[in-house]
RNA sequence: GCGCCUGUAGCUCAGCUGGAUAGAGCAUCGGACUUCGGAUCCGAGGGUCGUAGGUUCGAAUCCUACCGGGCGCGCCA
């Protein structure tokens, strides 16, 4: 129990049903983190109309239920009935020493584990990855390692778009240019697939044999399916590719594409269809999830089966809910996507469990985020108004990246600048799309995220480099836990900082909200330079001093280094 | 037309699910032991929280209406 915040709830849970009996057991304390001192306690306000009491008095009777003496050094009454809670220095240090000699930094695995089915990436096969992808990569491999650190065992679904309509006419553009079209669409997907696009367009004939292609493929037609399988290879290889640039958890393991539902699609429409969903409406087989409407008030479809007997992308998600929470057993299905398809998971989650196949325990979340966008506030584009290719946007903040390491460190050789060229460029661009609220838009800014003031990736990794130097400086082996006493103000701040990592890590568990764990490895290391700049380590006032401050650096190192790396993000030793 | 998201300092963003005087970082201005990594730290100025009502001890946060921006709304994914 090293996160003094969870102690202090129980106290006051306990003083609480002291002072009115067990009927307020289940009152929060409302306990948070306060201006006016470590903690302050805020449920005196909220009991004080239920009792029908003056607030400050309730609140006098609650502090005279509290034990004093031990984890607490001081609880006073403030304001209308504020208890402004101070923690004692010698429990402070306790639970520091705790932490510090715990090796998991007071992370404890949930006792209420999921099997969490998470969908994140999802690129399209035969086509360029873009910014588009960035952000529910970066964001869905934030969230897995985030659960995963949690105790939950995570089940990776890359939801690749590799079925469908367009296949027709890429194999058949492929089929056109022979081998050489094949080479052509790993070198640069976007042309092969313009390329594609505008025969179609323009090709009567064509656009007829892309059509019957498409009946070959969705038929099982050997030859076209070796054709097909050639396109995704070639795609999968190239991701990986992007993936280990990333350094983003995705393999071929975790490969889930949509064409892996295929066999799966007729059922659901058959299970559908018997359980009286599904209609016919206009052709087509549908199901109207109740309380969408769209124009002229009219209830949504989601169409299932189209009218010539085609399946979309409704039945395909329909059918990866069945297999996620049905045949993976997944308990939280998580889907990072883009907040415009919002609509439409709702009510495939909404159609899902009528159909019984989201029933609880299991439910299903939409992790939505907004767009990405250029310095002039729109959609970000190249000058040519060119969709930017994920590569060449990574490639363009390593080579960013380089320059500023180089100008600041010239005396690293050139491989370590190199190395740390690729961590800082890359993680300053993950640390970008996940520093803020997700829901929301923002400007893509390489000056802004590669900074090394304010909440950036190398502000952080910086922090982290320059303990771990002075780490490296004493020249001594690690003092042992016990050696950490908590006395100055720097130091205490410092200590509840470090003591609150595993409450915010439980809190992007729950919110997926990965940006409160970046607000929180901020300030944690903001509270480390000040603490730095106040209190010497290596040239402490006694050996006892230096040794408790080494324990606290090194223990500010692995916290900024574990919570990075939750991010995705690595934190070098030096840069 | 209906629905979802969004509006906080000059700029970029937080605000822990209703708590005290709304906080950071850039930028601006002023400072710091002749640097345990100054790639740092301390301080100052800067706000009708889009607008107007409502709910209550208390609202940036919840409710309603309006204004501005973004995105969806039947056989594409």
């Amino acid at each position: 129990m090293a996160d003094p915040s969870l102690t202090l709830e129980r106290l006051f849970r306990d003083a609480i049903v002291a002072a009115f009996g067990p009927e307020q057991g289940a009152v929060d304390p409302l306990l948070r983190p306060s201006q006016f001192a470590d903690y302050q306690v805020n449920a005196a306000l909220g009991l004080a109309k239920v009792l029908e009491r003056p607030p400050r008095q309730v609140a006098e009777q609650i502090l005279a239920g509290l034990p004093l003496g031990g984890a607490i050094a001081s609880a006073e009454i403030a304001g209308p009935g504020f208890i402004n809670v101070v923690l004692s220095n010698e429990f402070l240090s306790g639970a520091v020493r705790d932490v510090a000699e715990s090796g998991n930094l007071g992370l404890e695995p949930t006792a209420n584990p999921d099997v969490v089915v998470i969908d994140y990436s999802s690129p399209n096969v035969a086509k360029e990855m873009h910014v588009g992808h960035l952000r529910s990569t970066i964001i869905g491999d934030a969230i897995a390692r985030v659960l995963e650190a949690r105790g939950h065992r995570v089940i990776r679904q890359n939801h690749f778009g590799d079925w469908g309509t367009p296949f027709g006419m890429l194999i058949e553009h492929l089929l056109d240019g022979g081998a050489e079209a094949a080479e052509h669409s790993v070198s640069d997907l976007n042309a092969f697939y313009r390329a594609a696009r505008a025969k179609f367009d323009s090709d009567p004939q064509f656009a007829e044999r892309s059509r019957q292609r498409v009946v070959l493929l969705q038929s099982g037609d050997p030859g076209t399916l070796q054709m097909w399988q050639q396109l995704v290879q070639a795609s999968q290889a190239y991701f990986e590719r992007i993936y280990a640039l990333l350094g983003v958890g995705l393999r071929g393991e975790h490969n889930a594409g949509e064409s892996i539902y295929n066999p799966r699609l007729a059922g659901v429409v058959a299970a559908l269809t018997e359980q009286g969903l599904a209609v016919e409406d206009d052709g087509a087989m549908c199901v109207f999830p109740p309380g969408f409407k769209g124009r002229d008030d009219k209830p949504l479809p989601l169409i299932i089966r189209k009218k010539d007997g085609g399946y979309g992308y409704a039945t395909t998600d329909l059918a990866a809910v069945r297999y996620r929470t049905v045949e993976l057993g997944g308990t939280r299905l998580i889907y990072v996507l883009g907040s415009p398809q919002s609509q439409h998971l709702q009510m495939v989650f909404s159609a899902a469990a009528l159909a019984g196949w989201l029933a609880p325990p299991a439910r299903a979340e939409h992790v939505a985020f907004g767009s990405v966008l250029g310095a002039d506030g729109k959609m970000f584009k190249t000058r040519d108004g060119e969709v930017v290719r994920l590569v060449d946007l990574l490639d363009d903040a390593v080579r960013r990246a380089k320059s500023v390491v180089h100008e600041k460190n010239p005396e690293l050789s050139e491989d370590e600048q190199a190395q740390i060229a690729r961590i800082v460029g890359i993680g300053a661009v993950k640390y970008a799309d996940l520093s803020s609220d997700r829901i929301k838009d923002y400007v893509f800014d390489y000056d802004r995220m590669l900074a090394f003031e304010g909440n950036t990736a190398p502000y952080l990794q910086y922090a982290h480099a320059r303990c771990r130097s002075i780490l490296r400086k004493a020249e001594v082996e690690l003092p042992s836990a016990s050696a950490a006493h908590i006395e100055t103000p720097e130091e205490r701040a410092l200590a509840l900082a470090l003591l609150s990592f595993p409450s915010v890590v439980a809190a992007v568990e729950d919110s997926l909200e990965p940006h409160r764990l970046c607000g929180y490895l901020f300030a944690l290391a903001t509270t480390f330079s000040t603490f730095f700049q106040s209190c010497p380590v290596l040239k402490a006032n006694s050996p006892a001093e230096r040794d408790s401050r080494l324990v606290l650096t090194d223990l500010t190192a692995r916290t900024l280094s574990a919570g990075l790396g939750l991010l995705g993000i690595v934190a070098p030793d030096r840069m």
